[in-house]
DNA sequence: GTATTCCTTTAGAATGGCTTTAGGAATATA
DNA sequence: TATATTCCTAAAGCCATTCTAAAGGAATAC
Protein backbone atom coordinates (compact mmCIF):
# COMPACT_ATOMS: atom_id res chain seq x y z
CA UNK A 1 0.00 0.00 0.00
CA UNK A 2 0.97 3.25 -0.99
CA UNK A 3 0.63 6.52 0.78
CA UNK A 4 1.16 10.17 0.92
CA UNK A 5 1.79 12.43 3.40
CA UNK A 6 1.00 15.87 3.51
CA UNK A 7 2.10 18.38 6.41
CA UNK A 8 4.13 21.37 6.85
CA UNK A 9 5.83 20.83 10.54
CA UNK A 10 9.00 19.04 9.22
CA UNK A 11 9.47 17.23 12.43
CA UNK A 12 5.89 15.59 12.67
CA UNK A 13 6.07 15.10 8.64
CA UNK A 14 9.39 13.47 9.09
CA UNK A 15 8.06 11.10 12.15
CA UNK A 16 4.81 10.16 9.77
CA UNK A 17 6.34 8.94 7.28
CA UNK A 18 8.83 6.83 9.60
CA UNK A 19 5.48 5.45 11.19
CA UNK A 20 4.43 4.49 8.14
CA UNK A 21 7.15 3.18 6.59
CA UNK A 22 8.06 1.14 10.00
CA UNK A 23 3.88 -0.58 9.18
CA UNK A 24 4.68 -1.36 6.02
CA UNK A 25 3.12 1.25 3.97
CA UNK A 26 4.88 2.74 1.20
CA UNK A 27 5.22 6.65 1.81
CA UNK A 28 5.91 9.69 0.10
CA UNK A 29 5.78 12.59 2.34
CA UNK A 30 5.57 16.39 1.07
CA UNK A 31 5.48 19.51 3.17
CA UNK A 32 3.50 22.01 0.86
CA UNK A 33 0.23 22.17 -0.77
CA UNK A 34 1.26 21.87 -5.10
CA UNK A 35 4.02 19.45 -4.37
CA UNK A 36 0.84 17.75 -2.71
CA UNK A 37 -1.22 18.32 -5.51
CA UNK A 38 1.59 16.80 -8.00
CA UNK A 39 2.37 14.15 -5.98
CA UNK A 40 -1.41 12.80 -5.75
CA UNK A 41 -2.54 13.89 -8.83
CA UNK A 42 -0.17 10.85 -10.37
CA UNK A 43 -2.71 8.73 -9.04
CA UNK A 44 -0.21 6.16 -8.02
CA UNK A 45 -1.32 6.20 -3.91
CA UNK A 46 -3.89 4.17 -2.45
CA UNK A 47 -4.28 6.66 0.54
CA UNK A 48 -3.93 10.34 0.99
CA UNK A 49 -3.25 12.04 4.76
CA UNK A 50 -3.20 15.64 4.34
CA UNK A 51 -2.41 18.34 6.68
CA UNK A 52 -4.96 21.33 6.51
CA UNK A 53 -3.02 24.08 7.07
CA UNK A 54 -0.18 23.89 4.21
CA UNK A 55 2.26 26.51 2.33
CA UNK A 56 1.21 27.39 -0.95
CA UNK A 57 -2.19 25.31 -0.75
CA UNK A 58 -4.00 24.28 2.21
CA UNK A 59 -5.46 20.84 1.95
CA UNK A 60 -8.78 21.41 1.33
CA UNK A 61 -7.88 23.47 -2.09
CA UNK A 62 -5.94 20.39 -2.96
CA UNK A 63 -8.40 18.05 -2.54
CA UNK A 64 -10.97 19.65 -4.48
CA UNK A 65 -8.64 20.29 -6.79
CA UNK A 66 -7.77 16.45 -6.75
CA UNK A 67 -11.46 15.67 -7.20
CA UNK A 68 -11.94 18.40 -9.64
CA UNK A 69 -9.26 16.14 -11.94
CA UNK A 70 -11.28 13.01 -11.03
CA UNK A 71 -8.29 11.52 -8.53
CA UNK A 72 -10.39 9.59 -6.17
CA UNK A 73 -8.21 8.33 -3.83
CA UNK A 74 -9.36 8.32 -0.63
CA UNK A 75 -7.97 10.94 1.74
CA UNK A 76 -7.88 11.28 5.56
CA UNK A 77 -7.19 15.59 6.89
CA UNK A 78 -5.34 16.22 10.43
CA UNK A 79 -6.06 19.07 11.54
CA UNK A 80 -6.29 21.76 15.01
CA UNK A 81 -9.16 21.14 16.48
CA UNK A 82 -10.26 25.25 15.92
CA UNK A 83 -10.11 24.27 12.15
CA UNK A 84 -13.96 22.97 12.38
CA UNK A 85 -15.18 24.85 9.28
CA UNK A 86 -12.39 23.69 7.20
CA UNK A 87 -12.97 20.02 8.17
CA UNK A 88 -16.51 20.50 7.20
CA UNK A 89 -15.65 21.77 3.83
CA UNK A 90 -13.05 18.90 3.56
CA UNK A 91 -15.68 15.96 4.22
CA UNK A 92 -18.11 17.83 1.66
CA UNK A 93 -15.42 17.91 -0.90
CA UNK A 94 -14.55 14.11 -1.08
CA UNK A 95 -12.83 13.26 2.15
CA UNK A 96 -13.49 10.33 4.14
CA UNK A 97 -12.47 10.98 7.30
CA UNK A 98 -10.23 13.42 9.44
CA UNK A 99 -8.14 13.30 12.70
CA UNK A 100 -7.63 16.41 14.90
CA UNK A 101 -4.65 16.87 16.06
CA UNK A 102 -3.57 15.77 18.44
CA UNK A 103 -3.65 12.04 17.64
CA UNK A 104 -2.54 9.31 18.91
CA UNK A 105 -0.46 7.39 16.29
CA UNK A 106 -2.64 3.89 16.93
CA UNK A 107 -5.82 6.04 16.22
CA UNK A 108 -4.17 7.59 13.18
CA UNK A 109 -2.59 3.90 11.82
CA UNK A 110 -6.44 2.23 12.48
CA UNK A 111 -8.13 5.19 10.90
CA UNK A 112 -6.10 4.84 7.77
CA UNK A 113 -6.53 1.05 7.53
CA UNK A 114 -10.45 1.23 7.23
CA UNK A 115 -10.12 3.96 4.90
CA UNK A 116 -8.13 1.92 2.96
CA UNK A 117 -10.51 -1.02 3.48
CA UNK A 118 -13.71 0.64 2.30
CA UNK A 119 -12.02 1.42 -1.16
CA UNK A 120 -10.31 -2.01 -0.87
CA UNK A 121 -13.78 -3.63 -1.35
CA UNK A 122 -14.24 -3.74 2.58
CA UNK A 123 -12.00 -6.44 2.96
CA UNK A 124 -12.07 -7.39 6.21
CA UNK A 125 -9.31 -7.15 9.11
CA UNK A 126 -9.07 -10.70 9.33
CA UNK A 127 -8.66 -13.17 6.30
CA UNK A 128 -8.60 -16.73 5.43
CA UNK A 129 -7.38 -19.31 3.62
CA UNK A 130 -9.26 -22.57 4.26
CA UNK A 131 -9.14 -22.85 7.80
CA UNK A 132 -6.02 -20.48 8.08
CA UNK A 133 -6.77 -17.29 9.14
CA UNK A 134 -4.43 -13.76 8.90
CA UNK A 135 -5.18 -11.07 11.45
CA UNK A 136 -3.95 -7.67 9.54
CA UNK A 137 -4.08 -5.70 13.16
CA UNK A 138 -1.67 -8.28 14.56
CA UNK A 139 -0.14 -9.71 12.00
CA UNK A 140 -1.12 -13.30 12.99
CA UNK A 141 -1.50 -16.36 11.30
CA UNK A 142 -3.76 -18.57 13.14
CA UNK A 143 -4.65 -22.49 12.50
CA UNK A 144 -7.01 -23.79 15.12
CA UNK A 145 -6.04 -23.36 18.41
CA UNK A 146 -2.10 -22.31 17.89
CA UNK A 147 -1.12 -19.44 15.78
CA UNK A 148 2.62 -17.71 15.37
CA UNK A 149 3.89 -13.97 14.42
CA UNK A 150 4.98 -12.64 11.32
CA UNK A 151 7.37 -10.39 10.88
CA UNK A 152 6.33 -7.08 8.34
CA UNK A 153 7.72 -8.94 5.26
CA UNK A 154 6.15 -11.81 6.30
CA UNK A 155 3.00 -10.72 6.12
CA UNK A 156 2.69 -8.90 3.36
CA UNK A 157 3.74 -11.98 1.66
CA UNK A 158 1.16 -13.97 3.14
CA UNK A 159 -1.27 -11.18 2.86
CA UNK A 160 -1.26 -11.15 -1.09
CA UNK A 161 -1.25 -15.04 -1.41
CA UNK A 162 -4.37 -15.32 0.58
CA UNK A 163 -5.88 -12.21 -0.87
CA UNK A 164 -5.61 -14.17 -4.03
CA UNK A 165 -6.21 -17.80 -2.79
CA UNK A 166 -4.87 -20.65 -5.19
CA UNK A 167 -3.67 -17.85 -7.92
CA UNK A 168 0.00 -17.88 -8.77
CA UNK A 169 1.75 -14.72 -8.21
CA UNK A 170 5.07 -14.11 -9.55
CA UNK A 171 8.52 -12.55 -8.00
CA UNK A 172 7.56 -9.47 -9.98
CA UNK A 173 4.61 -8.75 -8.63
CA UNK A 174 5.37 -9.34 -5.26
CA UNK A 175 8.46 -7.21 -6.19
CA UNK A 176 6.33 -4.19 -7.35
CA UNK A 177 3.41 -4.85 -4.72
CA UNK A 178 5.30 -4.77 -1.53
CA UNK A 179 9.25 -2.99 -2.27
CA UNK A 180 7.51 -0.74 -4.88
CA UNK A 181 8.69 -0.14 -8.63
CA UNK A 182 11.73 1.28 -8.13
CA UNK A 183 13.51 -0.95 -5.42
CA UNK A 184 17.25 -2.62 -5.94
CA UNK A 185 16.27 -5.00 -3.60
CA UNK A 186 17.25 -8.67 -5.66
CA UNK A 187 14.66 -11.08 -6.03
CA UNK A 188 16.38 -13.75 -4.13
CA UNK A 189 14.84 -12.32 -1.21
CA UNK A 190 11.76 -13.73 -1.76
CA UNK A 191 13.01 -16.95 -1.65
CA UNK A 192 14.46 -16.27 1.84
CA UNK A 193 11.08 -14.97 3.37
CA UNK A 194 9.32 -17.60 1.17
CA UNK A 195 11.53 -20.34 3.54
CA UNK A 196 10.59 -18.54 6.78
CA UNK A 197 6.95 -18.79 6.33
CA UNK A 198 7.22 -21.96 5.44
CA UNK A 199 8.74 -23.02 8.30
CA UNK A 200 6.30 -20.93 10.20
CA UNK A 201 3.80 -23.01 8.63
CA UNK A 202 4.91 -25.92 10.25
CA UNK A 203 5.25 -25.14 13.33
CA UNK A 204 1.28 -24.19 12.91
CA UNK A 205 0.48 -27.78 11.99
CA UNK A 206 -1.84 -26.26 9.13
CA UNK A 207 -2.83 -27.93 6.17
CA UNK A 208 -1.36 -25.76 3.91
CA UNK A 209 1.05 -25.22 1.81
CA UNK A 210 2.98 -22.11 -0.25
CA UNK A 211 3.53 -24.20 -3.69
CA UNK A 212 5.93 -23.11 -5.98
CA UNK A 213 5.11 -23.41 -10.51
CA UNK A 214 8.64 -23.50 -11.31
CA UNK A 215 9.47 -20.14 -13.58
CA UNK A 216 6.07 -19.00 -12.72
CA UNK A 217 5.82 -17.64 -8.98
CA UNK A 218 4.28 -19.05 -5.62
CA UNK A 219 0.58 -20.57 -4.65
CA UNK A 220 -0.97 -21.04 -1.71
CA UNK A 221 -2.40 -24.35 -1.68
CA UNK A 222 -4.58 -26.69 0.61
CA UNK A 223 -3.29 -30.13 1.68
CA UNK A 224 -5.91 -32.97 2.57
CA UNK A 225 -5.08 -35.45 4.54
CA UNK A 226 -4.50 -39.03 3.60
CA UNK B 1 9.84 -7.18 -27.94
CA UNK B 2 10.48 -4.36 -29.69
CA UNK B 3 10.41 -1.02 -28.47
CA UNK B 4 11.07 2.85 -29.71
CA UNK B 5 12.29 5.69 -27.71
CA UNK B 6 11.49 9.19 -28.22
CA UNK B 7 13.50 11.63 -26.10
CA UNK B 8 15.09 14.52 -27.41
CA UNK B 9 17.93 15.12 -24.66
CA UNK B 10 20.58 13.25 -26.81
CA UNK B 11 22.23 12.04 -23.62
CA UNK B 12 19.47 10.12 -22.20
CA UNK B 13 18.55 9.16 -25.37
CA UNK B 14 21.64 7.41 -25.35
CA UNK B 15 21.38 6.25 -22.30
CA UNK B 16 18.04 4.61 -22.70
CA UNK B 17 18.71 2.88 -25.73
CA UNK B 18 21.90 1.26 -24.41
CA UNK B 19 19.94 0.07 -21.21
CA UNK B 20 16.98 -1.24 -23.18
CA UNK B 21 19.41 -2.96 -25.39
CA UNK B 22 21.76 -4.36 -22.72
CA UNK B 23 18.30 -5.83 -21.13
CA UNK B 24 17.53 -8.02 -24.28
CA UNK B 25 15.06 -5.26 -25.89
CA UNK B 26 15.37 -4.46 -29.58
CA UNK B 27 15.14 -0.77 -29.77
CA UNK B 28 15.30 2.10 -31.77
CA UNK B 29 15.79 5.84 -30.97
CA UNK B 30 14.44 9.20 -32.27
CA UNK B 31 14.92 12.40 -30.92
CA UNK B 32 11.91 14.50 -32.01
CA UNK B 33 8.01 14.43 -32.34
CA UNK B 34 7.80 13.75 -36.30
CA UNK B 35 10.46 10.94 -36.20
CA UNK B 36 8.01 9.76 -33.22
CA UNK B 37 5.14 9.66 -35.07
CA UNK B 38 6.60 7.83 -38.57
CA UNK B 39 8.57 5.43 -36.62
CA UNK B 40 5.49 4.70 -34.64
CA UNK B 41 2.92 4.45 -37.33
CA UNK B 42 4.76 1.26 -38.75
CA UNK B 43 2.91 -0.29 -36.00
CA UNK B 44 5.86 -2.71 -35.70
CA UNK B 45 6.83 -2.14 -31.80
CA UNK B 46 5.20 -3.84 -29.09
CA UNK B 47 5.95 -1.13 -26.63
CA UNK B 48 6.51 3.05 -27.08
CA UNK B 49 8.65 5.26 -24.31
CA UNK B 50 8.01 8.86 -25.41
CA UNK B 51 8.96 12.30 -23.59
CA UNK B 52 6.00 14.33 -23.43
CA UNK B 53 8.34 17.67 -24.22
CA UNK B 54 9.77 17.13 -27.87
CA UNK B 55 10.61 19.38 -30.68
CA UNK B 56 8.56 19.62 -33.70
CA UNK B 57 5.44 17.55 -31.91
CA UNK B 58 4.95 16.95 -28.37
CA UNK B 59 4.59 13.25 -27.14
CA UNK B 60 0.34 13.77 -26.36
CA UNK B 61 0.17 15.14 -30.12
CA UNK B 62 2.20 12.29 -31.88
CA UNK B 63 0.37 9.58 -29.74
CA UNK B 64 -3.25 11.13 -30.16
CA UNK B 65 -2.28 11.35 -34.28
CA UNK B 66 -1.02 7.18 -33.71
CA UNK B 67 -4.33 6.45 -32.23
CA UNK B 68 -6.31 8.22 -34.43
CA UNK B 69 -4.38 6.37 -37.30
CA UNK B 70 -5.48 2.92 -35.87
CA UNK B 71 -2.32 2.34 -33.90
CA UNK B 72 -2.70 0.93 -30.39
CA UNK B 73 0.63 -0.16 -29.28
CA UNK B 74 0.95 0.36 -25.28
CA UNK B 75 2.62 3.97 -24.36
CA UNK B 76 4.38 4.89 -21.40
CA UNK B 77 5.38 8.41 -21.31
CA UNK B 78 8.54 10.07 -19.91
CA UNK B 79 7.55 13.96 -18.21
CA UNK B 80 8.72 16.36 -15.66
CA UNK B 81 6.61 16.34 -12.76
CA UNK B 82 5.01 19.89 -13.49
CA UNK B 83 3.69 18.34 -16.56
CA UNK B 84 0.53 17.34 -14.64
CA UNK B 85 -2.12 18.50 -17.16
CA UNK B 86 -0.04 17.22 -20.24
CA UNK B 87 0.13 13.61 -18.54
CA UNK B 88 -3.82 13.80 -17.94
CA UNK B 89 -4.46 14.49 -21.58
CA UNK B 90 -1.99 11.96 -21.97
CA UNK B 91 -3.28 8.98 -20.34
CA UNK B 92 -6.75 10.49 -21.92
CA UNK B 93 -5.23 10.31 -25.57
CA UNK B 94 -4.41 6.10 -24.68
CA UNK B 95 -1.22 6.08 -23.02
CA UNK B 96 -0.91 3.04 -20.61
CA UNK B 97 1.95 4.81 -17.93
CA UNK B 98 3.92 7.18 -17.10
CA UNK B 99 6.91 8.03 -15.11
CA UNK B 100 8.10 11.04 -13.62
CA UNK B 101 11.25 12.03 -13.95
CA UNK B 102 13.97 11.82 -12.99
CA UNK B 103 12.97 7.96 -12.32
CA UNK B 104 14.95 4.86 -11.58
CA UNK B 105 16.25 2.33 -14.39
CA UNK B 106 14.13 -0.36 -12.55
CA UNK B 107 10.96 1.44 -12.23
CA UNK B 108 11.08 1.94 -15.66
CA UNK B 109 12.55 -1.08 -16.83
CA UNK B 110 10.16 -2.79 -14.26
CA UNK B 111 6.83 -0.26 -15.83
CA UNK B 112 7.70 -1.03 -19.96
CA UNK B 113 7.46 -5.04 -18.70
CA UNK B 114 4.15 -4.55 -16.84
CA UNK B 115 2.81 -3.13 -20.12
CA UNK B 116 3.58 -5.17 -22.27
CA UNK B 117 2.46 -7.97 -20.20
CA UNK B 118 -0.67 -6.06 -19.71
CA UNK B 119 -1.47 -6.48 -23.70
CA UNK B 120 -2.07 -10.12 -23.52
CA UNK B 121 -4.36 -9.79 -20.00
CA UNK B 122 -7.11 -8.78 -21.87
CA UNK B 123 -7.34 -12.22 -22.72
CA UNK B 124 -9.75 -13.97 -19.30
CA UNK B 125 -8.05 -16.06 -16.74
CA UNK B 126 -9.69 -19.09 -17.92
CA UNK B 127 -10.07 -20.33 -21.61
CA UNK B 128 -11.59 -23.40 -22.55
CA UNK B 129 -12.09 -25.98 -25.34
CA UNK B 130 -15.24 -27.49 -25.45
CA UNK B 131 -15.90 -29.07 -22.37
CA UNK B 132 -12.26 -28.60 -20.40
CA UNK B 133 -10.49 -25.58 -19.43
CA UNK B 134 -7.33 -24.16 -18.70
CA UNK B 135 -6.58 -21.20 -15.80
CA UNK B 136 -4.46 -18.98 -16.59
CA UNK B 137 -3.87 -17.94 -12.82
CA UNK B 138 -3.32 -21.56 -11.42
CA UNK B 139 -1.76 -23.22 -14.27
CA UNK B 140 -4.66 -26.41 -14.11
CA UNK B 141 -6.57 -28.20 -16.77
CA UNK B 142 -9.69 -28.87 -15.60
CA UNK B 143 -12.44 -31.14 -17.09
CA UNK B 144 -15.64 -31.43 -15.45
CA UNK B 145 -14.75 -32.55 -10.99
CA UNK B 146 -11.07 -33.52 -12.10
CA UNK B 147 -8.11 -31.16 -12.69
CA UNK B 148 -4.11 -31.40 -13.52
CA UNK B 149 -1.51 -29.31 -12.79
CA UNK B 150 0.71 -28.65 -16.42
CA UNK B 151 4.14 -27.55 -15.54
CA UNK B 152 5.23 -24.14 -17.32
CA UNK B 153 6.41 -25.48 -21.06
CA UNK B 154 3.60 -27.86 -21.20
CA UNK B 155 1.43 -24.52 -19.99
CA UNK B 156 2.95 -22.43 -22.57
CA UNK B 157 2.10 -25.36 -25.24
CA UNK B 158 -1.65 -25.70 -23.98
CA UNK B 159 -2.21 -22.52 -24.20
CA UNK B 160 -1.01 -21.88 -27.42
CA UNK B 161 -3.30 -25.03 -28.88
CA UNK B 162 -6.74 -23.38 -26.94
CA UNK B 163 -5.85 -19.87 -27.81
CA UNK B 164 -6.45 -21.33 -31.26
CA UNK B 165 -9.01 -23.97 -31.29
CA UNK B 166 -8.66 -26.89 -33.72
CA UNK B 167 -6.02 -24.62 -35.76
CA UNK B 168 -2.56 -26.76 -36.65
CA UNK B 169 0.27 -24.74 -34.85
CA UNK B 170 3.53 -25.55 -36.19
CA UNK B 171 6.68 -26.63 -34.31
CA UNK B 172 8.01 -23.65 -35.81
CA UNK B 173 5.31 -21.47 -34.67
CA UNK B 174 5.28 -22.73 -30.64
CA UNK B 175 9.38 -22.68 -30.97
CA UNK B 176 9.48 -19.21 -31.89
CA UNK B 177 6.67 -18.31 -29.86
CA UNK B 178 7.72 -20.14 -26.52
CA UNK B 179 11.16 -20.58 -27.05
CA UNK B 180 11.94 -17.35 -29.02
CA UNK B 181 13.62 -17.08 -31.97
CA UNK B 182 17.70 -17.84 -31.23
CA UNK B 183 17.27 -20.98 -29.50
CA UNK B 184 19.19 -23.52 -29.77
CA UNK B 185 17.00 -25.98 -28.27
CA UNK B 186 16.21 -29.26 -30.68
CA UNK B 187 12.40 -29.31 -32.08
CA UNK B 188 11.84 -32.55 -30.77
CA UNK B 189 11.61 -31.05 -27.02
CA UNK B 190 7.67 -30.28 -28.55
CA UNK B 191 7.21 -34.05 -29.01
CA UNK B 192 8.32 -34.82 -25.56
CA UNK B 193 6.42 -31.87 -24.23
CA UNK B 194 3.18 -32.98 -26.62
CA UNK B 195 3.87 -36.47 -24.92
CA UNK B 196 3.24 -35.77 -21.26
CA UNK B 197 0.51 -33.38 -21.92
CA UNK B 198 -1.17 -36.24 -23.50
CA UNK B 199 -0.43 -38.55 -20.73
CA UNK B 200 -2.30 -35.94 -18.02
CA UNK B 201 -4.98 -35.27 -20.58
CA UNK B 202 -5.51 -39.41 -20.12
CA UNK B 203 -5.76 -38.91 -16.42
CA UNK B 204 -8.10 -36.07 -16.55
CA UNK B 205 -10.60 -38.58 -18.49
CA UNK B 206 -11.16 -35.57 -20.67
CA UNK B 207 -13.10 -36.06 -24.46
CA UNK B 208 -9.73 -33.88 -25.63
CA UNK B 209 -7.46 -34.78 -28.00
CA UNK B 210 -3.80 -33.11 -29.31
CA UNK B 211 -3.71 -34.48 -33.14
CA UNK B 212 -1.05 -34.63 -35.28
CA UNK B 213 -0.83 -33.17 -38.66
CA UNK B 214 1.79 -35.16 -40.06
CA UNK B 215 4.60 -32.61 -41.34
CA UNK B 216 2.32 -29.88 -40.32
CA UNK B 217 2.27 -29.23 -36.75
CA UNK B 218 -0.46 -30.41 -33.94
CA UNK B 219 -4.47 -29.35 -33.14
CA UNK B 220 -6.50 -29.72 -30.89
CA UNK B 221 -9.47 -32.20 -31.47
CA UNK B 222 -12.95 -32.78 -29.41
CA UNK B 223 -13.57 -36.64 -29.33
CA UNK B 224 -16.80 -37.31 -29.31
CA UNK B 225 -18.56 -40.85 -27.71
CA UNK B 226 -19.67 -43.62 -30.33
C1' DG C 1 7.64 -54.77 -49.62
C1' DT C 2 10.92 -52.04 -47.88
C1' DA C 3 13.02 -47.59 -47.08
C1' DT C 4 12.37 -43.25 -45.33
C1' DT C 5 10.55 -39.78 -42.72
C1' DC C 6 8.28 -38.14 -39.02
C1' DC C 7 6.38 -38.75 -34.59
C1' DT C 8 5.94 -41.31 -29.81
C1' DT C 9 7.67 -42.71 -25.76
C1' DT C 10 10.93 -43.79 -22.22
C1' DA C 11 14.87 -43.00 -19.53
C1' DG C 12 18.38 -40.52 -17.79
C1' DA C 13 21.47 -36.29 -17.71
C1' DA C 14 21.81 -31.36 -17.39
C1' DT C 15 20.10 -27.12 -16.16
C1' DG C 16 19.09 -23.45 -13.45
C1' DG C 17 15.33 -21.96 -10.44
C1' DC C 18 14.51 -22.57 -5.88
C1' DT C 19 15.71 -23.83 -0.85
C1' DT C 20 18.12 -23.21 2.92
C1' DT C 21 21.60 -21.66 6.05
C1' DA C 22 24.57 -18.32 7.80
C1' DG C 23 26.06 -13.87 8.76
C1' DG C 24 26.21 -8.78 8.81
C1' DA C 25 23.91 -4.20 8.82
C1' DA C 26 20.28 -1.70 10.37
C1' DT C 27 16.75 -0.94 13.44
C1' DA C 28 13.82 -1.82 17.47
C1' DT C 29 13.70 -2.99 22.48
C1' DA C 30 15.10 -3.34 27.16
C1' DT D 1 24.47 0.54 26.44
C1' DA D 2 23.47 -4.27 25.54
C1' DT D 3 20.23 -7.44 23.35
C1' DA D 4 16.91 -8.92 20.10
C1' DT D 5 14.72 -8.73 15.81
C1' DT D 6 14.33 -8.03 11.09
C1' DC D 7 15.83 -7.76 6.61
C1' DC D 8 18.87 -8.46 3.10
C1' DT D 9 23.18 -10.59 0.70
C1' DA D 10 25.84 -14.41 -0.30
C1' DA D 11 26.67 -18.93 -1.20
C1' DA D 12 26.30 -24.02 -1.09
C1' DG D 13 23.54 -27.47 -2.85
C1' DC D 14 19.07 -29.75 -4.03
C1' DC D 15 15.87 -31.38 -7.17
C1' DA D 16 11.76 -30.57 -10.53
C1' DT D 17 11.64 -29.39 -14.83
C1' DT D 18 13.47 -29.38 -19.02
C1' DC D 19 16.06 -31.23 -22.47
C1' DT D 20 18.96 -34.93 -24.98
C1' DA D 21 19.38 -39.34 -26.65
C1' DA D 22 17.83 -43.36 -28.36
C1' DA D 23 14.83 -47.12 -29.41
C1' DG D 24 10.51 -48.15 -31.45
C1' DG D 25 5.94 -47.19 -34.27
C1' DA D 26 3.08 -45.30 -37.73
C1' DA D 27 2.40 -43.02 -41.96
C1' DT D 28 4.20 -42.08 -46.42
C1' DA D 29 7.10 -42.63 -50.45
C1' DC D 30 9.31 -45.41 -53.63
Amino acid sequence: MKILIAEDDPRLLKSLVHIFKTNNYLVDGVSNGTDAFDYASSGEYDGLVFDIMMPEMDGVSVLKKLRCAGITTPTLFLSAKTEVYQIIEGLDAGADDYLPKPFSINELLARVRAMLRRKDNFTPDIISFGSVCLDRSTYKLSYEKSEVMLSGREFQLMEMLIQNPGVIISTEQFMTHIWGWDTDVDTSVIWVHISNIRRKIETLGAPLAIKVIRGAGYALEEIYDN
